[in-house]
DNA sequence: GCAGGGAATGAAAGCGCTTACACCGTTCAA
DNA sequence: TTGAACGGTGTAAGCGCTTTCATTCCCTGC
């Protein structure tokens, strides 16, 4: 393997000037640039990564804390990051915390700590102050998408105000017995966006004068096959049944649709759905729903960060709030006469 | 940020001792152990991993390459593989080549090859022996799942038997009106399973004296939404239809049998769906599969590797044929009269 | 009682880069 | 004409660890 020494003998220059050629840091004259460039191709010199690390303090590398991959949302978001880390010429370094609180004790500590990372990207995880802390502690920006992370940047949909239009969307059709289809503890304890889509969704209903039956509020683990069971529950019983459902995600509203069909159900004439997210099967049920992008955030999240190290030392916290889009599909009409 | 030196001094030892007694190799009498773990701990210290890569040469990093992070399967195989690496106190380097054959060989020769990686496990991907050859060549171990990488190691399953005993099922139960969905053009250039599973369609069809017709073979990208578009056409027309179709992926078989309930077919009744993979949604559709633990195979890459470490300088390319399990459900039976 | 062999430890030499600093030769304004 | 300013370059000091090697000390066997 060639190191940076080789090149520069091989170029006739010092290292310091091959360095600077190659990184294209400091005044280097056309002519030894050429010469340095020319060196290391010949040779196939790639830089140390360790080596640049610790002269230089910079790593390169972004770490990406998701709870999961196998959710549409988050796959998106690690989309997002990636291809723009990539362009960028990051890395990225990837903890999918699955296996909750210990494990993501450990990580943080272990891992991230380990000035491994220049920035941290977490998503949808609602972490403790001490943790946001200690990742500031260190000089590590850290940037929150979907998620409230008290103390540094955000980028985030107003899903508390979302979950209200889209619960009055269907209000105005002309629903009352609207069922939502919310987050499980498991979920819950993590992050806090299926407690801020209920919120919104209490809020409306209050607004209109609409009763909120805690039985129509039900909770799935934010899977296609979760939701299509609970909404089993919730559509297949012999008591009254709601007209319309808004379920806290996609996949649940997807898991809706496939339970009501089970029964016979036609959506929207016997039963309005509703979802939230954006997920690419949308299309194919015809899913009224809003889209938000997640990979779109995961991009954005990286061009702030990558600012935020260009720009110099202006640790500014930031919270934006990521424009969505309502998509209004075939799911959702006015209620069975 | 305190350093390796100041436990030196909190523990009254020198940082060589504090370095042997944090990483658990070399002689430390236990004292001198338990006072420099004290130490580290009370000052909360955490090795700076670039300095000991630089020093050791080792990264205790994995590089995993993948297609993408949105299929259920790549996104299972990076869970199994995230987990048990998070286990040994290994980072994950995720490299998301979605882009293609550009972006794809600047991260091969920039990123890989930058020594930032012990290993590299790469996901359904054919690399060029070129390719290979370079890892190989700075002493890199390469698995590959899913895909063949000559000269590597590989962890895979028998899609061509695997195809052909699908199809061999579904004939045995009397169909012989047999489609098969396959996978598109972009993903035939990069990896060899769409191709490997329709060989094991025909040769099974062909072993029973069936028709392949030309026709009966779609294209499909592995998605659920692309497969509904295919089965659409394959379904709806006005043309004879098929008895069966066997999908290449769960997630088109799954788009098939929405695109048969569309059109009022039952499945299995009037039409047998049989996929292949084990997708988490295989239950809720009762799809017959084959089921291949992906997660499983990205846990058993990574022990795979770790052993390498330990067992030392054996670099044996093993071909590990994974075992999987025939699921059958509901969604085949015998062809309608 | 003494050589020989470990176990435990510390000093110090790197690992392969980046970058502060010093230096030289120009250029250009005063 | 002079000196400040600056572009271009090299020297060398680290970055924070790991690991080799030498040293010390204690135990064992004869």
């Amino acid at each position: 393997m060639a190191g940076i020494k080789e090149v520069a003998e091989r170029a006739g220059l010092s290292i310091a000037t091959v360095s600077r050629a190659l990184s294209g840091k400091g005044p280097v004259s056309p002519a030894s640039r050429e010469r340095a460039r020319a060196a290391a191709a010949e040779l196939g010199f790639v830089p140390s990564y360790q080596a640049s690390s610790l002269a230089s303090g910079r790593t390169r590398n972004i770490g990406l804390v998701v709870p999961t991959v196998r959710r549409w949302y988050f796959a998106s978001v690690v989309e997002g990051v990636s291809a723009a880390l990539l362009d960028a010429g990051y890395d990225l370094t990837l903890y999918n915390i699955t296996e909750g609180a210990v494990r993501r004790r450990s990580i943080l500590q272990d891992f991230l700590l380990r000035k491994r990372v220049d920035a941290v990207i977490a998503v949808a995880l609602a972490l403790t102050e001490d943790e946001i802390g200690q990742m500031l502690a260190i000089q590590r920006p850290l940037v929150g998408i979907g998620g409230p992370l008290p103390g540094a940047s955000t980028i985030r949909i107003d899903d508390h105000g979302l979950a209200e239009s889209a619960t009055n969307h269907l209000i105005r059709l002309g629903h009352s017995r609207i069922a939502h289809i919310t987050g499980d503890s498991v979920y819950e304890q993590d992050f806090r966006i299926p407690r801020t889509r209920r919120a919104g969704f209490e809020k409306a209903m209050m607004a209109a004068g609409l009763p909120v039956r805690p039985s129509w509020v039900v909770k799935a683990d934010f899977t296609i096959e979760g939701a299509y069971a609970v909404a089993r529950d919730l559509l297949g019983g012999t008591s009254e049944r709601p007209t319309a459902v808004f379920a806290a995600s996609d996949e649940m509203a997807i898991g809706t649709i496939l339970a009501a069909r089970d029964f016979g159900l036609r959506v929207p004439e016997d039963l309005s759905v509703l979802g939230m997210d954006g997920h690419e099967l949308g299309d194919l049920f015809g899913l009224t729903t809003i889209d938000q992008d997640p990979r779109g955030q995961g991009a954005l999240a990286v061009s702030l960060l990558l600012e935020g190290f260009d720009g110099g030392t202006e640790r500014a916290v930031v919270d934006t709030e990521y424009p969505t889009r309502f998509a209004i599909r075939r799911s959702t009409a006015v209620p069975p006469a």
